[in-house]
DNA sequence: TCACAAATATACCAAAAAGTTTATTTTTAA
DNA sequence: TTAAAAATAAACTTTTTGGTATATTTGTGA
């Protein structure tokens, strides 16, 4: 069982997510973060060593969450296709993220480079870590006769990612889902030409 | 010819940009931008009424630049699928952009998006007209008979913006322009599908 | 060339930011 | 059940930030 003290930090780390998620890490204050948890400086403070450590701290629970819910999704599928229509399909709807705001990883990696280099470190394991299970994913289905082995596993991973990723931030800002529909749509036709 | 007042604005925008583009709107104060033009703030609030008034022309300076360099990379290609390609090839080194930090529509993109709602509106306008030169590009393709009209050519240009804008992310935060390179690769063979 | 307008520099101010101190309350384990 | 340890609240300090007022210098058109 959690102690009362692990409880608030666990709360406070829970509260500040959807904040440091919306408003970057530069643009969340301290304040903000008590003005949302309604506690106090003393208390915060005898949580986290300062305003970095919590940043760091939410930062780790935003990407472990997101990363859970990810796993979580395509966990039940049997098929190497099903696992990455899965994974597509978890990204349908960008306006109304899981967690308002967007998506973390993608959120946090253009703010921590050039500015949180132990961050951006942080995020790169992510990518990789996420990269590598597509990849796993692909090559279980070229193995197992699914897919064509012309299929380049890493190259299509790393495609996988980078169109979902830009599709939800061009969505959001034009504030528009439609053509996150069809890439998701595009990219579903696109493994298709692998599958024999 | 311009003013001084009008190269000091100028210089100050100039000046300001690449710091707006590494640490964001909300992570750049007054003093950096002073720091870094060593100017004075009596002569800064000359020329702006304050920081967001800086920021917004900061970043139409940025939104502007950003779009003639493509513009100016694609303009001497003759064919649809030259033009494509060109468009392709502007972004083959994530890690060292033109201006530093990576690129400002993004960067601006997943900062202004819950946050500067003004900012956001300017960069929704640079996404659709950039698809839509894309869009144009690849119509004109199909109607002169180098593509397929089997190309959805609003997807199509969609899918190269957003899975460009997130590769370059990708690739700067692994420290890496290797996948790029694959990435742009792969998107010219799957625009080749449709070459006639 | 000189008077006026524009631009610039210096010093200052107020608010917001992060962070500290200390007193009090609450947990927890002997 | 009670005393030490842990957690919390409130008030305070320091630093940073954005912004202003005013004096001085510089550029420009009559």
């Amino acid at each position: 069982m959690l102690t009362k003290a692990e409880k608030t930090k666990q709360f406070i780390l829970e509260t500040a997510g959807p904040l440091y998620n919306e408003k970057g890490i530069s643009g969340v204050s301290v304040d903000d973060v008590l003005a949302a948890t309604r506690l106090t400086k003393g208390c915060l403070y005898g949580h986290f060593e300062n305003k970095e450590d919590l940043s760091v701290q939410v930062v780790d629970l935003l990407l472990k969450k997101i990363s859970d819910k990810i796993h979580l999704a395509v966990a039940d599928k049997k098929t190497a296709k099903g696992k990455i229509f899965a994974f597509l399909d978890f990204y349908k709807n960008p306006i109304d993220t899981y967690i308002s705001g967007g998506c973390p990883i993608f959120n946090t990696a253009v703010e921590a480079d050039d500015n949180y280099p132990v961050i951006k470190q942080k995020i790169a394991s992510v990518f990789r870590a996420g990269q590598q299970d597509l990849i796993n994913v692909l090559s279980e289905g070229i193995n197992n006769g699914e897919f064509s082995s012309n299929l380049d596993a890493s190259v299509f991973a790393f495609k996988l990612m980078a169109s979902i990723e830009g599709g939800i931030v061009m969505c959001r800002t034009m504030e528009t889902a439609k053509p996150m529909q069809s890439l998701i749509k595009s990219l579903k036709a696109e493994l298709e030409q692998y599958v024999i």
